[in-house]
DNA sequence: AAAACCGCCTGTCGGC
DNA sequence: TGCCGACAGGCGGTTT
């Protein structure tokens, strides 16, 4: 599912292709993705204008408009959002929304699911996204420092796994890169945060830090749904070592690895290198 | 205050 | 072959 890694994927393949085009069509399929506004008021404020900027935070992705307008867009679990050339190429059963260019070229909002969820108000009015304002810290920015992560697990005796997936503490991470984290950091997910000794925590951070970028690097994971902004496969589901690997080993021991609800997720583990 | 649970959705898969 | 329940998990809202 869309995590950190994908949702940076997406910002980077579409960056080049997206910026400084006036979009000449705004065709909506599935209303009920549009949160706070109207059809007519979102096609009215696109039409015509262009996005001049594409940033990331956390697992959202900012569009940027002429005249102090973002479009805010989260994927959720499966949502897509793909470029094409040219807008004679069929649209995918599930599209929500589709945003022509004035050179033939198209942005595509695809979502099995329908989860995924579209923002389009003024940049003065971003606090009003709850989820967005109170995002925690980007792991990948100059701030997210091993002691400042130390000091945070100090404050809180949930498990870690799900005290990783909080948004409002580390801003990205889902079920799959919190898995893999843990397990490079030999730390067991059902851990208190409190609990981690100092060299714990340093190891958890760095495995955080190491597995964002070399997922970034591979273009994020595709066990299913997520594509690049260009529809393409991720390739870091070929670099999971514990992720969605029931029946495997260890590769570290060889040991039977684990799995169970934690948090209300699957998690996947190895008991003998992640002790409880 | 924090943690657990539920609803939102559709496609896939295993069991019968 | 086809039906059915379980499952996939991000996040907001509600309950505990």
């Amino acid at each position: 599912m869309p995590e950190l890694p994908e949702v940076e994927t997406v910002r980077r393949s579409l960056l080049p292709v997206v910026l400084d085009k006036t979009i000449t069509k705004v065709t909506v399929f599935y209303e009920r993705i549009l949160q706070g506004v109207s059809v007519g008021d979102f096609k009215a404020i696109l039409l015509n204008n262009g996005f001049l900027d594409l940033n990331r935070r956390g697992k959202y992705l900012l569009f940027t408009l002429e005249g102090d307008w973002v479009l805010v867009a989260h994927l959720r679990m499966t949502g897509r959002l793909i470029y094409v050339s040219n807008q004679e190429i069929s649209r995918a059963k599930h599209t929500s929304v589709d945003f022509s260019f004035a050179d033939n070229s198209a942005l595509r909002f695809e979502d099995v699911r329908k989860f995924a969820t579209i923002n389009l108000l003024p940049f003065s009015r971003l606090w009003e996204i709850s989820g967005l304002h109170t995002l925690g810290v980007e792991p990948l920015s100059p701030e997210f420092l091993p002691q400042f992560f130390g000091e945070m697990l100090k404050g809180s005796s949930a498990k870690i796994k799900s005290w990783l997936l909080d948004q409002k503490r580390i801003a990205g991470l889902g079920n799959i890169y919190t898995d893999e984290s843990l397990f490079l950091a030999g730390i067991h997910p059902e851990r208190p945060a409190n609990s981690l000794t100092i060299q714990e925590a340093n190891l958890l951070h760095g495995a955080i830090v190491q597995v964002l970028k070399d997922a970034i690097a591979n273009q994020g994971t595709t066990l299913r749904d997520y594509r690049t902004g260009y529809g393409r496969e991720g390739s870091f589901q070929n670099k999971l070592l514990v992720y969605g690997k029931k029946q495997e080993g260890c590769p570290r021991c060889g040991t039977d690895l684990e799995h169970k609800k934690v948090a209300g997720r699957t998690s996947h583990f190895c008991p003998r290198c992640q002790k409880e």
